[in-house]
DNA sequence: CAAAATTAAACAATCGTTTAATTTTAAAGC
DNA sequence: GCTTTAAAATTAAACGATTGTTTAATTTTG
């Protein structure tokens, strides 16, 4: 996927509004004025609109499975990759959270007929890659069994998203005002809940 | 907040078609056409399309408070009541789950200038209510400290639309063909893995 | 000088809302 | 019990504004 310089700045502005206003509520005149071109340059450039987002999408989910597999191919205990493979989720989620958060609210639109398949190929070789890693862990008796695999990724991910949604109860619920704390938080503070938490359901040792 | 038949009707189609397209991408003919009626009949119940979804919010939020406190009254340990907690949320956010995602996705919108005050203000009762119940099972030595309290609720509610969100992948990767094997995901297994996740997280004994 | 990029303008379709006319409802008057 | 009557409910049509996209002309590029 490349994108010339106009292409690249037209891609940035719209992933900004969608996930501001959403997918419906952008039109392709906001994304014209606020990236400084011409209306007619995204037909141009993409088709249409929704093949703007269809470009965004591939363009923006670059391989997270080699950094997972970096962490899983270290010589370390399952307990610290575990940990460190939390930690790889939220940052990863939270330095793209704006992509994601499109995908997510226009995937479950259940009548769109985008073809999000680059997203859902991904999701699924995450899904396998950590299954694997968990199901090695417990037979070497240092994970536990019994455990929902499957919801490992949906507690990381919805956790850090719910208090994203809900940054303006937060913020004032919870004296997170400046853009550092709220970073801060997220992690540390979030990093350290996942951890303590993911690590209490799968890990044996004490 | 009392509607009559026809304004409950013109409610609940709209609030089927903005959970499945979001409030923008909804139209007043849709609904109209959906519910059967015309399209000046929204404006004359309800001022215009953004009043709907307030009068939806109000309307769908009833009271949560009272079945909280009533688990949290009960006579019985704070892990049997900290599981009771758990399972009463994730019923009650999968019962009202179209508003729930309809005010999710809004309220992160951060130009929408709809007053969401209803569901804030139950939201904070919420987790004033929660804070309380830990703090007490701190104080009593039975749940751990330094356990971040704020995030036990996202956790929760985040754990339950990653998943709902996603139903697509999770259908065509763990056999949910049916809705009542989907049904009985989120009422068992949803379930017990928080359960079992966040008494690890926050119970004493093992 | 041909190809690519950019533009203003126009396109038909749809948006949320309002209007003005009509029908339905229900209580009051006799 | 029937008519009267004003309010409430419902309708089709029109409103101007905005939607995504296309066109055809112009400018820029190499």
């Amino acid at each position: 996927m490349e994108l010339n310089e106009k292409q690249l700045q037209i891609v940035q502005v719209a992933e900004k509004l969608f996930a501001e206003h959403g997918f419906a509520g952008t039109s392709v005149r906001q994304i014209a004025k606020e990236a400084n071109i011409n209306i007619a340059m995204i037909s141009y450039y993409f088709g249409s609109k929704e093949k703007l987002l269809e470009h965004m999408v591939v363009y923006r989910m670059s391989d997270f499975k080699g950094e997972l597999d970096t962490i899983i191919n270290q010589d370390s205990s399952f307990k610290s990759r575990f940990n460190q493979i939390i930690e790889l989720f939220v940052q990863r989620i939270h330095k793209n959270n704006r992509i994601y958060k499109i995908v997510h609210t226009e995937l479950s639109n259940s009548t769109r007929c985008l073809t999000f398949e680059h997203y859902l190929v991904q999701k699924k070789n995450n899904y396998d890659a950590l299954t694997e890693f968990i199901s090695k862990g417990q037979e070497q008796h240092e994970f536990k069994k019994n455990i929902e695999i499957p919801l490992i990724i949906p507690t990381i991910l919805g956790t850090y998203f719910d208090f994203h949604h809900n940054q303006v109860f937060f913020k004032s619920t919870y004296n997170l005002d400046t853009p550092e704390a709220i970073e801060h938080y997220i992690n540390h503070s979030i990093v350290k809940h996942l951890q303590t938490m993911l690590c209490a359901l799968v890990c044996l040792e004490a």
